[in-house]
DNA sequence: GCCAACATACCGACTGGTTGGTATCAATAT
DNA sequence: ATATTGATACCAACCAGTCGGTATGTTGGC
């Protein structure tokens, strides 16, 4: 009867993981402030009781939350094939059409989990808004060396900007995405931004080239 | 005694206008959700039967802070210098100047309020949703103009992007460059992220320029 | 038998919202 | 000039319901 692999088997998920997916699902609708611990329970299908055996505070929640997000994404980018390119600067915008294939479904379901989190904690609940920054920094972090790499390349020794800046404006450009698909409740402005961004990394690039030349 | 302009003088301001000042605030630390109308009435010096009195709900209150927002930002960038360059890419840049001077201070002073609220409500409360919207793309139709006259003056007629997607694409930057401060709970990776942004309509304008020549 | 993993029942504090009432005003009638 | 009217602006107290959190079970595997 019994998943000797129940620990983190979706057949027989613990209250703990159901908890954590269903965090997923519903704080990207509502917002963290907005959820309740009794929503969280209801969409989980568990109980307040193994709520709190399993996180001593709804802000708890919160940070196991930003923290399994980060092995989830880290995972889902880790195994994406935008790995394969031989070029560093194309895997960089393999990445970049990697993210607009993303944009799928609905808004609730390519949103920002960490994103959405720290706009209403960082604040209210530092111990959040360090794991929501843990989780975009780190994202950011897998993409500095390839973009280095591209930099490097192209003798791109005085850029006028860092390879780390360019990952995490990247970031910043697909949270604001987020945000507009919000506002204009339809995807096609975040994709227009994602192309935008493209656009700027292939001319950023293509530029150092001409010079080298 | 009494101020025959008190209607709208900041020296006898109303209930309304106190607690719609208290709520650019309030909201803008804690997020729309986590704001509770008792808060906001503390903030603004009020009881909760003058809130009750102006706004029919808290709901009411977010929509007049998101129209509100509207006006005063439109005010503060219909004042501001960068209208008077002549070359229109000059504005367009001047802009993005401006936008990079505003970030100062403390988080809750520059962030953006319609951004912050429409993270949070954009599934359960559609009134405010729309307001934040109209607030978004109305300030990124007073920048169309002035790009796709920079646009024409280079004759950059399928350039592969509207005026109207490069003037929401700074607004996306701007909404996610909020996002990485507050979780960094730092300016300098917005204003990073500004200046990748200013660099690549830089980019794309000489761009075209050599492409002319 | 025991302990982790849950469930049930419940608590005080706080939530958005309502109540009845007062102070202040302009307009009008006297 | 003054009294009357009626509307707006505002207040303190209160309401029913919800909040995050706790106390006390019950159960099932080791």
């Amino acid at each position: 009867m019994n998943n000797p692999t129940s620990q983190t088997a979706p057949t027989h998920p613990s209250a703990r993981d159901k908890l954590l997916a269903a965090g997923f699902a519903v704080i990207r609708s509502k917002g963290y402030s907005g959820t309740s611990v009794d929503e969280l329970c209801a969409a989980a299908g568990v109980t307040k009781g193994a709520f709190f055996h399993h996180f001593k505070s709804k802000e708890a929640l919160g940070v196991a939350a930003a923290n399994y997000w980060s092995e989830f994404t880290g995972a889902l980018f880790a195994a994406a094939p935008y790995h394969d390119h031989a070029d560093p600067l194309d895997r960089v915008l393999g990445y970049l059409d990697f993210r607009r294939l993303l944009l799928a479904g609905e808004l609730p379901d390519y949103t920002c989990l960490v994103g959405t989190m720290v706009q209403e904690t960082y604040l209210t609940a530092p111990a959040i808004r360090d794991a929501c920054h843990a989780s975009i920094a780190g994202h950011a972090r897998t993409l500095a060396p390839d973009i280095q790499a591209a930099m490097d390349a192209r003798g791109m020794t005085d850029a006028g900007f860092t390879a780390e800046s360019l990952a995490l404006h990247t970031q910043a450009v697909l949270q604001g995405a987020f945000i507009l698909a919000k506002a204009e409740d339809s995807v096609s402005v975040a994709i227009d931004s994602v192309d935008h961004l493209k656009r700027y990394v292939t001319l950023l690039f293509s530029q150092a080239e001409e010079k080298a030349a």
